[in-house]
DNA sequence: CCATGAAGTTTACGCGCGTAAAAAATAGAT
DNA sequence: ATCTATTTTTTACGCGCGTAAACTTCATGG
């Protein structure tokens, strides 16, 4: 290997005996070359190490081949597995993700789209939080680049919705719970911070009717991600104050269950679905960490990667067409029910 | 508001009536121009939305202002929490973030570094997988641009090492066990992906030792980042079997604890310190979860905030100073015990 | 063999900003 | 008001690549 310092593309086109704009045509899109050119291009580069330079290429390019992630959470591992779906579907398109986690804060997703403006991405996948305050920034950055949003919808915000069909998998988790004992209550956050739990309460409440059961909610005070000490403190305190008029439970999500298990270890309550136990806890994301829970979690099992990859390509799709399609998309998959210990 | 838009710093010229090269002077350091000008510039960029364009910026300059940080797997709560408080310090010292995960897979720790080379970041934060391997990519990345080594050490790799002092925590664990019960046995895996595991083993030897008492060490087979797994199963079965040779076991790390925890729970065995209980398990990390495991799980607290602010002004320093320290640094962070209710 | 369309080459310009050098303007002190 | 040091303006060039247009070469089939 000769392994000469290269510069730039002038000097690799003077090297490879290939002319720069057919080297530029290359690094766009290394199929838009004639098979015999690429193959001696791709011979250059493994003997003269040379990598375009990315600032360079992205100035002058109509749009660039990036595409931004937004994720309320990263440390929520429900959003750190998705978003790194939603990244290998990326890098399998031929595109550069830039995965970005908001941190809770919705002040913050609007920096991370601030931030992303000066990338000027090809598009962005965003899983909103969905706040009505958020819906300005997420439209006015949407009349400039592509948006597909997954997980948590805006109505009629940006061109599509990715997420998980929470009446389908609410009822199917009601049936269950019912079939196999006492029909469940609700167990949510007052004032919850994303519209899937709306969702939720409200395919709870129709659910329960469906099947001829009185519903019953109970709602914990408490801001913010700290779902599991949420779940702890205040289902703790509805198990010791003997609140529930069912021994069934089922949490609005994985994380408050996982808090409410806690507090029911804590208080000496048996928890499970043996004759031994005295209540059932479910919850509903089949958290990472729902499989080590004591006793281990009975929960709704999201589709991670058909909502990552559908999220993907329809981004991908109109990106391609380059226009906006003339109708706003929604996808809703099913969740799947999966049987543990505790309920 | 006029809003007229303004696409380049020339146009902001015309209408701020300051020139073009003051501007950019502006835009890669407000301080550098007199309080007068900078307070024009300022005003005029509140009437006409500008904003640099990133790669234009960054073609020409020596170095960016970007700072790549690399860890090894987002997914685990411990280096999320880690790697975020490092992207605070970024920002809070003018620089641009840009957090990369391995997933778990070394080959991707290579990959992530490849791709940073590109984006010429003035100096990198990463925390390596420590294993051998990785030596010549880490040292070739090192030779063009600072690394700043933590969590992980590679021997004499790199400007500079920041984690926490694996003798220091371990012996005060240690400690805390042999005065509240039966000296612990150690729990941990048997390939570690870690170098820190590795300390700690050698740790745990010495100070069972000099407090006079056997060390006796239990290593799960398995592979993989899947820690909770493999300590739910090695770990139940040792309990099942009856091997432990004493009721008190040290894991490694809390993600093997978590999964020895749900073991027992399924074996009936009791866990904690209290009266009633045959079993005491704990960890070292104080993952996030660790507060609500059943029981919950004493451990070790790293100082995650103290690591990354240190790991990050290193950098800063070296970053400023332009020249490499002609010596090495390592620091390490005492960890602090925290008693709950496993041990 | 030549016709024909596809692919590569030549030439040329521009993107938005960094940066350097020399000239001009400004601020603060005397 | 005058001097001096600092700051700003003027002028100019270059970075590495995208992209367009006109031209030339190439591959394939009849």
């Amino acid at each position: 290997m000769a392994q000469k310092k290269i510069r730039n593309m002038e000097e690799l086109a003077a090297v490879s005996r290939i002319s720069r704009p057919t080297l530029s045509k290359y690094f766009n899109d290394p199929d838009s070359v004639r098979r015999s050119t690429r193959e001696r291009i791709e011979l250059a580069l493994t003997q003269f190490d040379y990598r375009p330079n990315v600032y360079a290429m992205n100035q002058n390019r109509r749009k660039t081949r990036n595409i931004g992630i937004v994720v309320p959470n990263l440390a929520d591992p429900f959003f750190s597995e998705i978003g790194r779906e939603v990244e290998l579907a990326c890098i399998g398109a031929g595109y550069t993700p830039i995965l970005l986690s908001s941190h809770g804060n919705p002040a913050q997703e609007r920096d991370n789209l601030e931030s992303l403006r000066s990338l000027k991405p090809a598009g962005v996948l965003l899983a909103p939080f969905g706040r009505v305050s958020d819906r300005a920034d997420i439209e006015s950055f949407n009349k400039h680049i592509p948006v597909v949003l997954f997980d948590a919808n805006v109505e009629t915000a940006c061109e599509a919705f990715v997420g998980t069909d929470n009446f389908q998998s609410i009822d199917l988790m009601v049936e269950y719970l019912c079939r196999s004992g006492e029909p469940p209550c609700l167990f949510e956050m007052k004032s919850p911070s994303n519209p899937n739990a709306n969702k939720r309460r409200q395919a709870y409440l129709e659910s329960m009717q469906r099947h001829g059961y009185t519903p019953h909610i109970f709602q914990a005070e408490g801001e913010g991600w700290n779902f599991e000490e949420i779940g702890s403190a205040e289902g703790g305190r509805l198990i010791s104050e003997n609140a529930f008029n069912t021994n069934t439970v089922l949490c609005s999500n994985d994380r408050l269950a996982i808090g409410m298990l806690s507090a029911a270890y804590r208080l000496g309550k048996r928890v499970g679905h043996g004759p031994a136990c005295t209540l059932r806890i479910a919850g509903h994301d089949d958290h990472p960490f729902s499989r080590f829970t004591c006793p281990s979690l009975t929960t709704i099992a999201q589709d991670y990667a058909a909502i990552a990859n559908r999220a993907a390509s329809t981004l991908f799709r109109i990106i391609d067409t380059d226009e906006r399609p003339e109708k706003r998309e929604e996808t809703l998959f099913n969740g799947s029910l999966v049987m543990r210990e505790s309920a």
